[in-house]
DNA sequence: AATGAATGAGTTTTCATTCAT
DNA sequence: TATGAATGAAAACTCATTCAT
């Protein structure tokens, strides 16, 4: 990263959050060069000295969210605590983001998630459903959970929930109060943890 | 809606699959016009003859998806099943959709799922939502299950289970094979109505 | 001109008149061939068994409007009346004809009299103005105007009078009742050729 | 009006002229953006630079040439004349234009003065003849025309008598050399002055 | 660094016309 | 005759990107 001015990098934040708020308001592909710049204070053509091409200010939102997440991620799965504990950490660390950063969430969520083209720039994307993957299996392997369902499928299962509510909110479906993030957390946690529990499993009687 | 011949609805089908293909290839952004009429093996203008816009195709394809879907899902819900097993049954024909119509299902997710645009125009999106919303609440009278939740989120993430694994499978993030539908269909229902299960409820302690 | 059968003969009217209307409300250049099929109550594709090309259609407008019109004004050229007499049955002729049918005059004077691509097909345009130069300038021979203006631009500028004022009504600008078109006349014809008279200013008596 | 370089303003002028010599030679609709920016030797995006589109680039065509002309007639019309000279010298000015700006009047005559869609948009298109039914008004109050003929009507045949000669130069159906202008004009004035004139006819003396 | 004029490839859409039925 | 499905040339307009200043 080349070393620049501290004015510089301030109008290149400037830049760069104009952009999670026009693009989460707009779609990236309905949002023009111009709204950004616009919405930044700045002439448009200022952007491609911070940035090569539009695609270059979508990665560069998702990158710099996404280490630090991935950070705290890698720091939850190595802690010592239970797989269940880990679980709630994480999904709390994903659905607290929507409190504090909504427009970068509807960015992720809208933007990127489901983007086939992202996707393949972006290898990382996948990486918070693969260490819930690891963490639903070490639950397992130490017989926290139960063994008898597929981890990896599981943890997709246990991710969509989360993902479904932030979407949720994004789109307005679901109220979104002081308490909601806290109370969305425990349900996700309560009913899908339990659902992995090892023990008293359900007696389903058909 | 007017009346058309045999023959020009054929047309019509013949345009609207093709648009399912490019979509699904390519992104709803991404795909020309031209695009699909070539898919089709017709003259782009013939497109506007059966569609007022480039939007309207996606419009429709959305809603001629979603209306079938829509009316088995009431029919689930109208059934005298358990509600364990109109989750399962409602799981299995949203999962299910990716076997027989893997490009409609890539659109779905892809273009439609997550877009404020469509969302806007199309307020049916979530009724499946609502639906299952509705089972688990039924489910929570009748004491089949607990009643510690709140059925809303518990929908909310059900529902997103189900979207993940359909992402999952349309960006190839998971094996796809022949028995992959019903693996994941008996995890899901596995792992989550166990959740909701009356019964041994969990210890949860924090 | 091709034998039609009397339905036939029908049909084209209908169009005919139908594009009349269409040119009078839209302009030629805006109106649609489907537009015109659609006033007719016809398939657009009839349009094209009676007329080579939506040109055509104003081309044949014009030519039987007109033809009856130079008709006319041929009559009145070879009457033995004054040229006072005669200009002011070309100025009766050409404003009555908006009572009867302000469509066609319309057309005639928003997309013929002044485009240039109509003007190169159709010489005949000019017709009627060369009618009232000779008109003016055998006044002048006889001694009933006086002879000390240009009667090719007197021509010029009596006929520009009949149009702005059909112009004036086409467009909305000046009252269109029922004597309007007397009172036009009288007003064009006392004041200009007043302005023509040999001697003494007009008495002007009614 | 937003403020602009002295460059900007070069070009959009550069855009702006080229535009009346493509009207004037193929007529607005004939035109494409293309041809436009071609004879102003830009590309066809800048146009959109200083234009929102190819109908606003007529309109300012139009006002701009028609503020600068209502001025000169309302100085014309306050100035303490007589209204025969008063309209000599708006017949004058309006002549005129044709010597100067030849395709600018082309433009005007052709695409504007009777197209209903510019029509609408522009109110101002009539004030030059409002101006001169004042003018003749106000010359029948002070009795230097005769009372008994309608001023509102006079002074649309003698506008249409300007517009016909100015469309006459344009469509090439008459002379236009040095001196065509001033015989237009007094042949104009000396006729229908005349004819509008109080008392014995004039005895025109040069 | 910063601006915004300038470029032009790319896209949707329109619509006159043709033609199979 | 009559229909309207089918064609495809043409045109307006957009907007990411470049670049002179």
């Amino acid at each position: 990263m080349v070393e620049r001015s501290a004015g510089a990098e301030e109008k290149r934040r400037l830049i760069l959050d104009a952009a999670v708020r026009v693009f989460a308001h707009k779609g990236f592909h309905t949002s023009r060069v111009g709204d950004i710049a616009e919405e930044a204070g700045v002439a448009h053509g200022l952007l491609y000295h911070y940035f090569a091409s539009k695609d270059e200010v979508l990665d560069t939102i998702f990158r710099e969210t996404w280490s630090e997440l991935l950070t705290e991620i890698d720091e939850i799965e190595a802690s010592p605590e239970s797989a269940r504990d880990q679980l709630q950490r994480v999904a709390s660390r994903l659905l607290g983001g929507w409190r504090e950063h909504p427009d970068v969430i509807r960015v992720l969520v809208r933007e990127i998630a489901r983007s086939a083209e992202v996707q393949q720039r972006i290898g990382e994307l996948v990486k918070p459903i693969e260490s819930i993957q690891r963490i639903i299996a070490r639950g397992q392997q130490t017989g926290e959970f139960r063994d008898d369902f597929d981890s990896r499928l599981a943890g997709i299962v246990f991710y969509g929930g989360i993902e479904e509510v932030l979407s949720g909110w994004v789109l307005g479906q679901i109220p979104d109060g002081e308490d909601a993030v806290e109370a969305a957390e425990r349900t996700l946690i309560d009913v899908v943890c339990a659902g992995f529990a090892a023990t008293p499993a359900p007696t389903v009687e058909y």
